[in-house]
DNA sequence: TTTACAAAGTCGTACGTACAAGAAAATCTT
DNA sequence: AAGATTTTCTTGTACGTACGACTTTGTAAA
């Protein structure tokens, strides 16, 4: 048996039993030390003990002469937790982006939580001096989108330290895979396979696909397009698998594409990795007087502003962007209120993206 | 005198000059319980009160058989400041106002300083939602851009608060008139003017203007679009002037243009109050088989990623994006810093915004 | 009835003792 | 010399007393 616990910590859970009992409510007088001390067969000082200690966490009110008293719970709430949710983010600005955190911001608004934001620009050294600034001061939680996550997790120690902490986070997008952390994620895979599969039924043959590769989503949709090819039987050229990462030039995809429309047996489809490079793609065929879809079919992905804001509206493949933000919320409001980590914790949930067929994609006879 | 402090509080505030003096380093053990005592001949009692004041404000730490030490510095000061930052925007998602908290993120980040993020969704009680919550804690300072600044300000009461507790804050886009605050603007009236004088001289008589009058940015940019009909002697038809609010639906502007497209003497040139309503009307006459530039010049405003990505690049007027979220940062970390509120500070920076031309725009011979 | 004062209750301060628990140094044993 | 044991130091727990400061309440005087 542990009945190594002090008296007055045996005294003080007693006391924080009787609150949550509602034995003694909030703004009710507790009985005087003395009292107490009687009661339980202790000495004045021991129970002074216990009341300090609780009056230092803010359950109880001394006032000399008067008594010893209940704080309202609104006020323990104060000062108790700041309710603050941490997002890091690659780009707050560009893309999806700002629906992820617009979908994560109106969720925990209505919860009555506030959202601490930083983002990494894709740069591994900013994504520690983010987590260091949020973890500067008590935060309730945190969602992580992982910077470069293909290229391994230098700041592992800042994760492994969050775990140690007991501080909840989350990872949207990709998670990196040292860690057993809820992640909430598209099926990228599923993605690449969905478009690929569908220009193949489209009768296309020669399918230039372009990917950025230095997170793992890009290489995850790499999969499924190549899948797809194998699955149908369909020999993939080498040349029709662009790959790409953010440090270099933006231009290398664009460069690439004229260089295939160029040639003599050019590609017919087109599967880019999000629709923020399908559009320009898009445009750099146009200006080669390659008609879209006429004489090259193009399938986006993320399904954003852009797909519809292009002069032909894009076939793309569907992106929760802010329900994805809100469940992340829910989620991670769900682990910090109830604290107990049950055994569904490390879940992760895939989203399926769905094709919307728009005007960029035509059939070949 | 006020000789009726206690003796543990002298102690402790001995205790605190021998830290302040360095004649107790951080890190360095502390005589003992008894030393102490007996040096300053006290109770071990009431040496322990005192001591157990000083770890519960997290300057010393105890540890059981070793001893009382002075904690290091760096785990004092982390409890210290908050240095955080707060920004309430109309939508985070949208167009360029991503681009606007990214640059305020960048500035702020790399200054030590975080970021709180909420969004009003350009509604007024959530807008006051916004600001409890951000009050909740201590913040060092707050960007405000206003929802429906043209409607007037309910929450007076918070920002008059914020003002009398000196809590430094400024606007961008747009502020409220009653408030004398800081405030970084685009001059809307000069780019109305900008955008129709540039169309007139093109050759265009007949232009349509779009305006959103929920917010003064939309009342000043059709100010200046009426300004620069008045100087030129152009009778403004009032039909050519459409108005519209965020609350109607918004196919409103879209259904207006397709009745402008379709009567006799259709307009030649539109201007409208920004690239995202700009996009969907361009669609619109395209979808009408009346062509862009050809038949129907387009300006937009702000320059966002949807003027490139349209169909036909737009013509559009700049506007500062993150450069002004920047420096909205910096102004207001000035602020924070400085502390001493100088003469210039309800001083307003107008940014000028200047005519992109792409390829939306013919001239009429 | 109102006012002034006293009493009794509360928590705050201050001293005392004793022993337990943990850590480190000194000592003893092997 | 190395390891085990004891001693001695530290802080932690627990009890006790006494008195001060403050508030409320009851009582007595005006």
């Amino acid at each position: 048996m542990s009945k190594r616990l002090p008296k007055y910590m045996i005294l003080k859970n007693e006391l924080l039993s009787w609150i949550e009992s509602g034995k003694l409510s909030p703004g009710s007088q507790v009985p005087s030390e003395n009292e107490i001390a009687e009661q339980f067969s202790l000495s004045r000082q021991t129970v002074r003990q216990a009341f300090s200690e609780l009056e230092k966490q803010g359950l109880l009110e001394r006032v000399q002469g008067k008594g010893t008293f209940v704080r309202h719970a609104a006020v323990r709430e104060e000062a108790a937790q700041p309710r603050t949710i941490g997002i890091v983010t690659t780009y707050i600005s560009d893309y999806i982006f700002p629906h992820i955190v617009r979908g994560a911001e109106a969720e925990l608004r209505s919860r009555g939580y506030r959202l601490l934001l930083a983002s990494t620009d894709n740069d591994k050294e900013k994504e520690m001096e983010c987590l260091r600034l949020m973890l500067s001061e008590p935060l309730s939680g945190l969602i992580i989108e992982p910077t470069k996550s293909a290229e391994g997790n230098p700041n592992l120690s800042f994760y492994l330290s969050m775990q140690s902490k007991n501080l909840p986070f989350l990872m949207i997008n990709e998670s990196y895979r040292e860690l057993e952390v809820p992640c909430l994620k598209v099926d990228d895979e599923r993605g690449g396979l969905t478009a690929a599969r569908y220009l193949i039924k489209q009768g296309h043959r020669r399918i230039v696909g372009f990917f950025k590769t230095d997170d793992l989503q890009g290489v995850n949709r790499l999969k499924g397009f190549m899948h797809a090819h194998r699955e149908a039987g369909i020999p993939l050229d080498p040349e029709h698998v662009v790959t790409y990462t953010t440090s270099q030039k933006d231009k290398l995809p664009v460069k690439k594409l004229r260089e295939l429309l160029a040639s003599t047996d050019r590609p017919t489809a087109l599967f880019a990795y999000n629709d923020a490079l399908a559009v320009p793609l898009l445009n750099t065929a146009r200006e080669m007087g390659v008609s879209v879809p006429g004489e090259l079919s193009i399938v986006g992905f993320d399904d954003s502003a852009l797909a519809l804001a292009a002069g032909v509206p894009l076939t793309t493949l569907t992106h929760p962007k802010e329900e994805m933000g809100r469940e992340a919320a829910r989620r991670l409001i769900a682990m910090i209120e109830q604290e107990e980590r049950s055994s569904d914790d490390t879940e992760e949930l895939l989203y399926l993206p769905e094709l919307v067929e728009r005007s960029s994609v035509v059939q070949l006879t």
